[in-house]
DNA sequence: ATGATATTTGGCTAAAATGACAAATGTTCT
DNA sequence: AGAACATTTGTCATTTTAGCCAAATATCAT
């Protein structure tokens, strides 16, 4: 998956940019990195080591390393290393917001 | 892409399920559609023929009917058959607020 | 420097998504 | 009934994604 960019590099608002973005969340299990790195915003942004996000699944860390990898590539997180370790983030707060919307939609769609 | 359900049918709010709705979206094309399909909602909720999407692509119109049968089965759109046509709508008119939660997120990013 | 730990990357296979063409279906009109 | 139109579905080729294992890289502790 590759982010789509300005000449000079630069992020823009094209329908493929998009598309990417909701790419990037149509996984479950990447989604549900996205969502435990939506917990606890006030402790360092919510912040999570890679060897944390590991213990959630019994997939091949070097999977989930590759999932990390394509949510900063489509500028979902962003990640930091810091000593032995890599700490993964949400690239906006905001972006939890989404969730709420689909959880809105989701639930309302299960009334009917 | 099959949409995950209960033993009623009755679809549940798993991570597989939302990530079904993500994977829905994570197409330019499908992502157009929807778009349109968002415009001029209080105009017969928005819906559009068939037609009218296959004016907005040069694309081959089968491809057009899978796309629209993806966001069906995933439940961003509904259809309904009048006459010759079909017409598509938006499931839920509150789905266009994650596109503007989204467009906030990628602006904010565009921003830095 | 060596070894232990944490994470990413290369290489591969299997599965899923995309898209084109042709054929099938359903509807209206004559 | 038969032709014309609108849309979907069958089939197939191509591309992309997911996942595993092994190897590479980086950092820390001894």
């Amino acid at each position: 998956m590759t982010l789509s960019t300005t000449k000079q590099g630069k992020p823009h608002l094209t329908p493929q940019r998009k598309a990417d973005f909701f790419k990037a969340l149509a996984h479950p299990t990447r989604l549900a990195i996205v969502e435990k790195l939506g917990e606890n915003l006030e402790i360092h942004g919510g912040e999570q080591c890679v060897c944390v996000l590991l213990e959630m699944f019994e997939i091949d860390f070097s999977t989930i390393s590759r999932h990390l990898a394509v949510l900063k590539n489509a500028g979902v997180v962003t990640s930091e290393k810091r000593g032995k370790n890599v700490y993964y983030r949400l690239a906006c707060p905001c972006l939890m917001d989404i969730f709420y919307c689909l959880d809105g939609i989701l639930d309302h769609q299960d009334e009917t």
